[in-house]
DNA sequence: CCCAATAATATGAAAATTCATATAAAGGCG
DNA sequence: CGCCTTTATATGAATTTTCATATTATTGGG
């Protein structure tokens, strides 16, 4: 036994607290792959934004925003960042010249392959420290829970 | 169906992938919960030491740090905002100079045992949104993922 | 006992993030 | 068509957060 209790100890509050559970799992597990981004030259939101614009390229600033689980203002100033150093471009949309829309750069895709790649890698490693049947289940349980989320706050 | 796909669609990439999908939960359903919290005067880094100091009274600088899930330097700050308004106290550890421990006042105390209460209704808000198998597998699978993860960096 | 190494906390300065709001484009309606 | 409302993005200023490091205390070895 160690004096200092970890949380996992499940006695006392945040322990079986479900959003304090989820947090913590998200950060730890995330902070693994995060490290490895940074080597990649790549802070957290901008990891973020190339990982989303794989599944949304063109996404105007507003979607993109709520996809990579940041504030729109945030959003524009990492685009910035992000279009100077060649990783994305930005256009007006032509059918409505208040949106702006977010593409992927050749550079930006390549790197974002590589890191998805990677990303799927790291993934396994850690549905391996699971039973098949926890493994099997948690991506399941975790959409359903979004969905009935997203529903709540369309 | 809607032109802007939502991530929980399970297309591409972020949809499935289980960094995401522990990210959005934790933000979306905790958002919920920080809303209340914030009207009850609190930031989400200070209901965060709050709870965990429910479980962990007179826990050093160090370790509620770790609890919290924030850095050292920043719960420090952090730590001084909510003595100043009377929510804890901080004293230094009689066996060890270098050490700060840090108590709920007895305010502080009511305050979080009153959100955790109301902590715990939310949760089971959420939870009634799976189905019951999913409601009783979510927190074991997230407690067995996170000891894997502390064992893995101690 | 002294010294070097380690550990815990605090703090200054830089960087990131938020908040409120400005700006600009569309949409709806009299 | 002109006007008022809504939507999308950008931006200034304040606040928060990080990063590196200073300070103080403890520990272990010689």
């Amino acid at each position: 036994m160690d004096g200092q209790q970890h949380p996992a100890d499940q006695t006392g509050f945040v322990g079986s607290y479900l959003l304090y559970l989820l947090a913590a799992v998200s950060e730890r597990a995330s902070a693994e792959f995060h490290a490895h981004a940074r080597k990649a030259g790549l802070r957290v939101p901008e990891w973020r934004v190339l990982a989303c614009l794989c599944d949304s390229d063109g996404a105007m600033i507003t979607h993109l925003a709520q996809l990579s689980l940041m504030e729109q203002s945030r959003l524009t100033r990492i685009v910035d960042q992000m279009a100077a150093r060649g990783l994305l471009t930005r256009r007006a949309d032509p059918r409505d010249g208040r949106r702006v829309l977010v593409y992927l750069s050749q550079e930006g895709r390549a790197l974002a392959a590589r890191l998805t790649r990677d990303a799927r890698d790291h993934e396994a490693q850690i549905l391996a420290r699971l039973t098949p049947e926890d493994a099997a289940r948690i991506k399941p349980i975790l959409q359903g829970l979004l969905a009935g989320l997203e529903e709540a706050t369309p």
